[in-house]
DNA sequence: CAGCATCCTTCAAGATACTG
DNA sequence: CAGTATCTTGAAGGATGCTG
């Protein structure tokens, strides 16, 4: 299914049929978009996302980061030094996901307070 | 943090601090996004939804529409009648969610393929 | 019809300790 | 430094039966 053609039968599988479940599927994790937006700014070694990114584990790190590259959206290149050092980057497919998630960014930011709001009515009423 | 600006420390708490992963916790899982489509096309009833997402439990709909009416998406209007009849509804709130959303539709249709490529190309490998 | 109440399973994610 | 290897847990989600 498509959010763009409407022009289509009412049926909706999960993840088969809506391009946009597909998405959510590759970065609709805790911390995916994360690390997508760090390296949207520049390179990053392992170090420097583990430290950056607060709260995250050395394991959930190199989880993500595996997936990532598997999906094409980052690179991953070990560096033979001593301590060794490896980088990570976005591909030119990550880059062009950055566009989208501004969108998102933009309307969380505008929406915020209403949607702060529409809780608290909520929750007072029950 | 923001993914537009970049004049920001290095530093990312999930949640707190990133706006992209505010959306993320309000339509990031398995059923939002379809329900959201859905309705962007028209009301549907609590039956409607049930037959048209294909796989969804009745226990999951119930929990996802009452989120999502929660964060002021959209709205819940019971009927006096017999049978009962529940329709469901975008508010404007959850109308402004559409555009984004197409954005990482047409984002998932452009790249879908090359995403595919990827992973063959990364398990290959492995 | 539109749900609620229970029980059950699975899996994402965290904690901790170890290693090339 | 950049990871593995285990173990554990909490929450998401599913199955089923009942009800106003």
């Amino acid at each position: 299914m498509s959010v763009t053609n409407t022009n289509v039968p009412e049926a909706i599988k999960p993840t088969d049929d809506c391009a946009v479940r597909e998405v959510l599927d590759l970065v609709g994790d805790k911390w995916s978009v994360l690390i997508v937006v760090l390296l949207g700014r520049r390179t990053h070694r392992f170090s420097e996302l583990h430290r950056a990114i607060e709260g995250i584990s050395q394991r959930m790190l190199t989880l993500t980061l595996r997936a990532l590259a598997r999906d094409g959206l980052i690179t991953r290149t070990p560096h033979a030094t001593v301590p060794p050092r490896v980088d990570y980057e976005l591909t030119d497919l990550g880059r062009t996901l950055l566009g989208p998630l501004r969108a998102l960014d933009t309307w969380a930011n505008t929406h915020r307070e209403e949607i702060r709001a529409a809780r608290r009515r909520h929750d007072q009423a029950s």
